[in-house]
DNA sequence: GTGAAAGCGCTAACAG
DNA sequence: CTGTTAGCGCTTTCAC
C-alpha cells in the first residue's frame, strides 16, 4: 500500500503538503497541487483510515446493535441503512446483543474501542447500571424502536400504542370480546406500549379483560408457538389473537394450523409489525405497518447529521415518531359462535 | 479514555512494561504484572484497537459482504458469524454489492482500507478486472457460496446441481414434463450450476426441455413473480416450476395465487433453498434446504482460523461442500390432464 | 506556499 | 526483568 511519504517523494514535495493539498485543507493550489495529485494517482494512494482515525479519534463506521439480526424488519433496515452509510463513506458494523444486558454493554464498550463514529442502537437493556453506561458513551447514538428512560438521543420508532390500539379496534369491530395479547419482552418499551394500547383500547370500549388471556412472549416465534398453544388449547380459549410482532403472529399461526383450527374462522389473528411474504401466507394477515425506508432514511440522515456538524452535541435530542398504518388481510372474522 | 500512559504512570513503571505485561509477551511476572493489572483496572484501561491496527496493519474487524442484505437466507447466516466473531473478539461489518461489480470492487477497497482482518465475500462480481482485483487483495478471503474461478481462497456452498436435480426428479417422478425453471442471475456459478442440474436431470430422463420454460431471473421475488406471470399466462403453460432460490420460489407462489391457479392441483413449485415461516406458507413449499447453522460455522471458523495462524497463507485453500436436504412440501401434484 | 516537527496510542527491538 | 526509543501513517500548528 502507497503511503502519503510515496506520494511526496514522487512529486518532490514534504508530506505536509500532501496532505494539506489533498484534504484542501491548505492554501496549495495551481501547478504543485496537480502534480500531486498526478503522484497520488500513479502510486495509487488511498489515505490509510487507521492512521486517520488515530489521529481524529473518529473511525468511518457506524455501528448498528439490534436484538435479532434474523428479523426480517432488521434486515431491511439494515439495507437501507448500509446503502446510506456507504454513499456517505462510512461502513456498518452489526452486532446482535439478544437479550443480555451485559453482551450489549460489552458491544457498546468493542464499538466505542474502535472510535466508530456513531451507533444506531435498538437498546434491549435494562437498569439503572445500564442507562449509566449509555450515557457515559462519547459517541453519537441514535435510539431505534424502543425509548429509554434518561437517556438523552435522537429517537426514532412508531406509535405502538396506535398500532396495537387500531388491531383492537379492528378486532373489537368484528365482535371479538376474548381477546388474548401475546406481549413482547416484559420490560421492553414497545411491549409495554404495544399492551397498554390493547388494554386501553379494551377499556374504552367497555369490554373487560381477561388477565389470563394476556401472556408475555418474547419477539420471537417458538416462544409465541407455546404460548398460543397454551391458550388455544383451555376451554375458554379466546376468540381472537393480538400479537405483540411480526414473528410472534407467525409462531400463533402455526399453533393455531397445528392445533387444527382455522384461522379467520375459529381464531382470528392479527399483527403489530408487518409480516414478510405477507401475500403468500394464508391467510393475509391483518397488521400494522411501519415504513421501514422511512425508518431507516431517517435514522440514517440524523445520525450522519449529528456526526457530521461541527458540533454534534449543540444539536438538541429528536424524536420521530412514525404512524402506524392499518392494513387488512383475511385474518379476521366475526368469532365463532 | 484512559491510555497506557495513565497505567504507566500509576504503576510506576514506563509504558513498555505495561504493554509486555498486559499482553503476556514479555517477562514482566509476580508483584509488578500485579500493580500493572491493577493499575490498569482502576484507570479503566482498554487497548486502543485502532492504535493497535495502526501498529499491526490488522483491525480485529471481519468484513462480510453479499449480495443482498435483505434475503432471509443471509439474515441467519450473519447471525451466527457475527455471535462466532464476538467470541474471538472480533467485529463484523456488513456490506450489500448488490449485482454491481464496481460497487463490490470499491467495498472490497474500503474494507482493505479498514485492515480488516478478513473477508467472508459472496462474490457477485464478473470479468477478469474482477478477478484480478480479488487477487491483489492482501487479506485472506473466504468465498460462500458462489465459486469464482481463478481465485485461490476458501470455499463453503453447497452442492447446486445436486440440489436442482434432487427437486426436478421430483417433479419428473409426480409425472411432469412440462417443467419450467426460473434460474438465477446469469452467469452467477450458484445460477449456472443449479440451471445445469435441472437440464442434466431432464436428459437423463429423456424428456425434452423447452427451451422458451427456462428463464432467467435475478434471486429475487419481484422478476421472479414478473417471469412467473408471464409462463403461467401462455397457452402451453408448464404444469411445474423449479425456483432457484427461495425469494424467487415466492414470487412464482404469488404469481400462481393472483393468477388464481391452485398450487399444487394446478401448478406443482419446488424451491432451492429455504424458505422463511415456511411451516405457514400455504402450501408448504418442496425445498432442497442447506444448513445455515453449518454453512456459518465452517466459514467463521476457517476465516478466523486463516487470521489467527500464524502463516495464514501457508494454509491450501479448503473447500465444504454441502449435501442439500429434500424437504417435502404440500406443493407437488400430478399435473392436471 | 511549503516544510519541519510534534504527536495520536501502541508494539517491539534493543539496551541496560 | 525493565526502560528507552523508534516507528506505524496521518494531520496540524508553527516557522520560514
Amino acid at each position: 500500500m502507497a503511503t502519503i511519504r510515496d506520494v511526496a517523494k514522487l512529486a518532490g514535495v514534504s508530506i505536509s503538503t500532501v496532505s494539506l493539498a489533498l484534504n484542501e485543507t491548505g492554501p496549495v493550489r495551481g501547478e504543485t497541487y496537480q502534480r500531486i495529485w498526478q503522484a497520488a494517482q500513479d502510486v495509487g494512494y488511498v489515505a490509510n483510515p487507521v492512521a486517520q482515525s488515530l489521529k481524529s479519534g473518529r473511525n468511518r463506521l457506524i455501528g448498528m446493535v439490534v436484538g435479532n439480526i434474523s428479523n426480517p424488519f432488521f434486515g431491511r433496515i439494515l439495507q437501507e441503512v448500509e446503502r446510506y452509510a456507504l454513499d456517505k463513506n462510512h461502513l456498518v458494523i452489526v452486532s446482535e446483543s439478544g437479550t443480555d444486558t451485559a453482551r450489549e454493554m460489552a458491544i457498546l464498550d468493542h464499538l466505542a474501542g474502535q472510535r466508530v463514529a456513531g451507533v444506531i442502537l435498538s437498546p434491549h437493556g435494562r437498569g439503572p447500571d445500564y442507562v449509566a453506561h449509555i450515557k457515559r458513551l462519547k459517541m453519537p447514538i441514535l435510539l431505534l424502536d424502543h425509548k429509554v428512560e434518561g437517556i438523552e438521543a435522537d429517537f426514532v420508532g412508531s406509535d405502538n400504542r396506535l398500532a396495537s390500539a387500531m388491531l383492537t379496534e379492528h378486532l373489537i369491530r368484528w365482535g371479538h370480546t376474548r381477546i388474548a395479547h401475546i406481549s413482547g419482552i416484559p420490560g421492553l418499551w414497545t411491549a409495554e406500549e404495544r399492551k397498554a394500547g390493547f388494554l386501553d383500547t379494551m377499556q374504552a370500549a367497555g369490554i373487560p379483560v381477561d388477565e389470563s388471556l394476556v401472556v408475555s412472549g418474547d419477539y420471537e416465534g417458538d416462544m409465541a408457538y407455546a404460548q398460543a398453544m397454551r391458550l388455544l388449547t383451555r376451554a375458554d380459549r379466546p376468540t381472537a389473537i393480538l400479537a405483540a410482532n411480526n414473528v410472534t403472529a407467525l409462531g400463533a399461526l402455526q399453533a393455531i394450523n397445528d392445533l387444527g383450527f382455522k384461522c379467520p374462522e375459529d381464531i382470528s389473528l392479527t399483527s403489530i409489525d408487518d409480516v414478510p411474504w405477507s401475500n403468500v401466507i394464508t391467510p393475509r394477515i391483518t397488521m400494522a405497518v411501519q415504513s421501514v425506508p422511512e425508518i431507516a432514511r431517517i435514522s440514517s440522515e440524523w445520525l450522519l447529521e449529528r456526526i457530521h456538524s461541527r458540533d454534534g452535541r449543540a444539536i438538541p435530542p429528536r424524536e420521530h415518531i412514525l404512524a402506524p398504518r392499518l392494513v387488512v388481510g383475511q385474518s379476521c372474522a366475526r368469532p365463532a359462535a
